[in-house]
DNA sequence: AGACTGAGAGTACAGACGTTCACTGAATCG
DNA sequence: CGATTCAGTGAACGTCTGTACTCTCAGTCT
């Protein structure tokens, strides 16, 4: 069974599960250029040191990759929502917190954000609708998290349902700038904006039920 | 100088519009399946119907035609705001006429307004650029008509800029639901999410000056 | 130890790509 | 009317594309 390996040598399985993580991390790096569109087969395994042919072993077609950056893509969206929930669910310090969460997270996982807001409205079709698909889950995920929060149990789902939906959305123009900033100082910049936004939207929806 | 022309001949000039009209028709259309990135100056000259070689005396290359359609494609954006600012800047049918206003030049300019959302994230880098260059200027614009409304003057230029940047975001993402939207009944619904996220919006904002 | 499996190599092909160049012929100008 | 201009033609180029095949050979299984 399982052969003494050398500490430098790998088992196939890792071997393979390597190149896998090469094509997958080449293709996220080169569709950061324009969309994923414009990334070819090749070029891929040009860059990731393989033949043109090696990639059919790991995905039928640069779609189906694509397909598998989603789902890995929102695991990282999704991580920001879990962080953002983690303290206590305080409406004051639940915004500054939240903008710091998610700019970290931002930081942390650059291209994934770039990913999600580009072929979102730019990918190969399939890509593009997973993308829809699940940021349409993550609203829906949103808004019952928004639903737990004191003061908002007497909401109309439909109400919910707009918050969580310009909330998502500004979320990721924000992760959007954030990605897009050069230098540090614009930084900041943007997370002062994001609060100052995040600060209205809330404003808003909670003098929301007053109006009828 | 001016031959009499027969009645479906026309001038040089005129023939050399209409094929410059229909190159970026053309564009247009294609760029609409994913990208301009993913638009081939062939596929261009073939749909057509000149010799790929003919495009060059019209255009240098894809991107230039693409900031041609940027420029284009504004000309549309902009209209909505002049539209909007049209009737009297009583707040509260101002709200129901923009959404308004907005779905009916969608619905107009719908390849435009698609143009704009697209290649604004995953277009050529260029054309990429000036976008996000004219996006910034419509900002700065509703920031000035936000501005001559009666009670916000005493607001500070920074939430002002907040608020704009605010309202075109949604604005975007609302013409984006437009245009995805197949069935008119889809419209009507995105039309009042929209009409609500912007009167949680404004409610936000009415609010601000409490907030200090 | 011997058989088997499968990631990757290598070769090959037909088609699309951007760009060059010399050309044609009808509209325009003097 | 003769000279000029120029949008569109057509052939040719070198490069890149996806995909089909056969082959190799190290890691794995029995």
């Amino acid at each position: 069974m399982a052969t003494a390996l050398g500490e430098g040598s790998l088992s196939r399985v890792e071997r393979k599960e390597r190149t896998r993580r090469a094509i997958l991390d080449t293709a996220l790096d080169l569709s950061a250029d324009t969309s994923l569109v414009a990334v070819s087969l090749r070029q891929v395994a040009k860059e990731v040191g393989i033949v043109p042919t090696a990639f059919y072993r790991h995905f039928a077609s640069i779609e189906a990759l694509g397909l598998e950056l989603v789902d890995e893509s929102f695991v990282s969206l999704r991580a920001v929502l879990r962080d953002v929930r983690r303290p206590d669910p305080s409406l004051k310090q639940l915004i500054d917190g939240s903008v710091d969460v998610l700019a970290e997270h931002v930081e942390a996982r650059r291209a994934h954000f770039g990913f999600i807001a580009r072929e979102r409205v730019a990918g190969p079709p399939a890509v593009r609708e997973a993308v829809r698909h699940q940021i349409e889950l993550v609203e829906r995920e949103l808004a019952t998290d928004i639903a737990r929060i004191p003061g908002t149990e007497a909401w109309a789902s439909d109400d919910l349902r707009v918050l969580s939906r310009l909330m998502v959305t500004s979320m990721v123009a924000t992760a959007e700038a954030l990605i897009l900033a050069a230098r540090p100082e614009m930084t900041q910049d943007i997370k002062d904006q994001a609060r100052t936004q995040l600060r209205m939207v809330l404003v808003g929806a909670l003098n929301w039920k007053s109006q009828g």
